[in-house]
DNA sequence: GGGTAAACGGAGGATCCACTCCGAATGCTA
DNA sequence: TAGCATTCGGAGTGGATCCTCCGTTTACCC
């Protein structure tokens, strides 16, 4: 039956090439871009781009795929924060670089969303995040009021920079300070407006079809 | 010569049911969805969708220059703030409530920034912009290191969270006070790293063709 | 109401894109 | 190096979307 053996080192080279492209090409173009295109940048017939990727959601399946195991790679490094507000600070610089230098991931996000719906990613995140804002907040440097799911769009927000790319990349540097400033535990802090939402409405919140009003 | 008769009520109906339905269109599938689908959504015929727009460009720069009408219209409550801070509560607070009620907008200005690339949109508003900042720093209740370009930036970064539609809508504010939170004047804030933009660098960062690597 | 110009609807030709198929080329094994 | 399985390229088919064209309908004027 289906033979394990190592696939052709050109198989390989224009598989990943193909990914690489895409994902130039899809923050270009967004992720409805025609295909013949990526075919073309990536050197490639059009059948190469069907035999690698028999579907263009098997290609949008593999880059989500590949963002997500980079996530997991960053993962421990916040985890091994010396102190609770090093941990918020790591927290929202890291996974908010992880987002702005991959400009194509929210419309991939949105995409596999649609594709399984039941999907709840990175549970186990979600947790370990709670445990750094317990800390942070038992600690005194974060402000009491804001939920995980706060830092969540926080971190939504300031990868949304990653649309303005090459030179202008580490700008939002810049918006990042004013944010982690913003979530310092002060005496005079206005509370939060509104309710806090747990994981579950955030999911919905960001897996619903889109905006309509 | 051109007749300038005011066009039928029902070329007017038309036309103001188009731009509705374009507009959630265009939000839930973004500005290449099928023109088709919106003379469906609208329930006209396609031809009318191509009489009243002769392009999908015409369509969309109509989009724009009703949304920057909105602005306008909003400018005056902005610059009428009795203190300085106030002024920057407002502008944040209204222009980004502004994007976040046009999902469609961003889409839309990067397409219309590609039509015509001189286009330098609404000069008064930055210079009025930066009158604000400099009363609130004067005054010290903003944060010396921040600049009209770091705002603008804030304001698409809140703005961007539009695309969680509906019911979700009011949440961007928590996400907002944070921001206010830090661009307070404290003593005990780390500058803001990097160097700031001008408003020409802004606007090639904003209207380059899109994220590449 | 009757007449006229403006606007409408939607069928259909043109175009673009998705995806397949097979002869040619390439890498792997011995 | 020879032989073979794997992979490749790109022309071509089919379906979706764009956009036009013209017979019919609608609003407006008198």
């Amino acid at each position: 039956m289906g033979s394990t053996a190592s696939p052709r080192r050109d198989a390989r080279r224009n598989h990943e090439r193909l990914l690489v492209e895409a994902r130039r090409l899809f923050a270009e173009r967004g992720i409805d871009a025609p295909l013949d295109e990526l075919a073309t940048r990536a050197a490639v017939g059009a059948g190469t781009v069907y035999r690698h990727f028999p579907t263009r959601d098997a290609l949008i399946r593999e880059l989500y795929d590949d963002a997500v195991d980079d996530l997991h790679a960053i993962a421990p490094e916040i985890l091994g924060a010396e102190t609770g507000w090093q941990g918020i600070e790591l927290w929202l610089e890291r996974l908010s670089e992880w987002l702005t230098e991959r400009p194509y991931l929210p419309a991939v996000m949105r995409r596999v969303a649609e594709l399984d719906p039941g999907h709840r990613p990175g549970a186990e995140l979600q947790e370990a995040g709670d445990g750094i804002i317990e800390r942070a907040k038992a600690e005194g440097s974060l402000r009491p009021d804001v939920t995980a799911v706060d830092l969540s769009v926080l971190v939504d927000m300031l990868g949304s920079l990653g649309q303005y790319g090459g030179a202008y990349l580490p700008f939002w540097r810049r918006q990042l300070a004013v944010v982690l400033d913003g979530l310092r535990a002060r005496p005079d802090l206005t509370e939060l407006p509104g309710v806090a939402l747990d994981f579950d409405s955030f999911h919905d919140m960001s897996h619903q079809k889109r905006a309509a009003d």
